[in-house]
DNA sequence: TACATTTACAATCGTCTTTATAGGATAAGT
DNA sequence: ACTTATCCTATAAAGACGATTGTAAATGTA
């Protein structure tokens, strides 16, 4: 699976939020020069983030972005679907079967990719932004002991 | 998960492949005007699949393409892989790894990468072509009969 | 040999997506 | 007011995607 820089960013950002005490902010400028991340395209993933209901904002002096709900509560399925739209193609929903004939013209082929899709919302489900952070904790800690673990 | 047209086309050709007896040939032109792919692009992509082995061609007269091997042999995951590239980022592999630090710079992100790689691998792996060709096969089977079944 | 058929291969092209960059408007603390 | 920082809109370069055009080469058949 590939991530596009975007979406990776946007998690980075999202890992860095909840390293924060909750209720206290970060501001871009910072995680942008901290990670090489380009300010003005962080800013406009942070606004879909927003947008999203994931984070939230506050202006001023001494605003910047903090996490819109606890990290426990946000599963990475979210974050990826929040920047690169559904992961699943779209489901026949209940009572609005639209039937486009002869556009799907194979149906081996839509059930490999069903299939699939599952697979992936399975996984992405199961980890959330806590998790994240945690691993990526973990990860510090052990580089700031200068021990290599090959995995 | 999304497929490009291309792979889907690949599918499509290679399903149709799989329901010819074995050893004989189908022509581009035919598949094209079937399945409504642009015959040019067809051409393309079958020149790939046959530069990973897995398709052969006949020049001439009564030439055309076929599977390079039996369709149980082929797993969903080398058709698509041989069309959009691997689908899990590049390994660690055994003796070379190459250490490219900073790079990555959230082994967090990295893992959900690489879990979530291998849940797709391991749904393409066990999916064959021959399986996708008698899904297909009993699909048209199920449309001849003027049968819908909603799933 | 001449010819029709069919793949092989290179080059090109318009459109969309990705990855940004720029400039200023807006809001909120101090 | 002044500063800080988000909000919003527009633009642009680069590459991927989907497809087209044109020519060459191989092969079977008359």
């Amino acid at each position: 699976m590939r991530l596009s820089k975007k979406t990776e960013y946007a998690l980075w950002a999202l890992i860095y939020a909840a390293q924060h005490p909750e209720g206290t902010t970060f501001q871009i400028k910072e995680l942008a020069e901290r990670n090489r991340i380009p300010k003005k395209f962080l800013e406009l993933i942070l606004l879909e983030l927003k947008n999203a209901g994931i984070v939230e904002s506050r202006r001023g002096v001494g605003g910047g972005y903090l996490l819109a709900r606890r990290p426990e509560t946000i599963r990475s399925l979210e974050i990826i679907e929040a920047i690169e739209g559904p992961v699943a193609p779209a489901k026949a929903r209940k009572g609005r079967g639209i039937k486009t004939p002869g556009k799907d013209s194979s149906s081996a082929v839509s059930r490999l990719v069903r299939e699939t899709s599952e697979a992936i919302e399975s996984v992405l489900d199961r980890w959330t932004l806590a998790d994240l952070a945690r691993e990526e904790q973990e990860a510090a800690e052990r580089r700031q002991r200068n021990v290599t673990y090959f995995i």
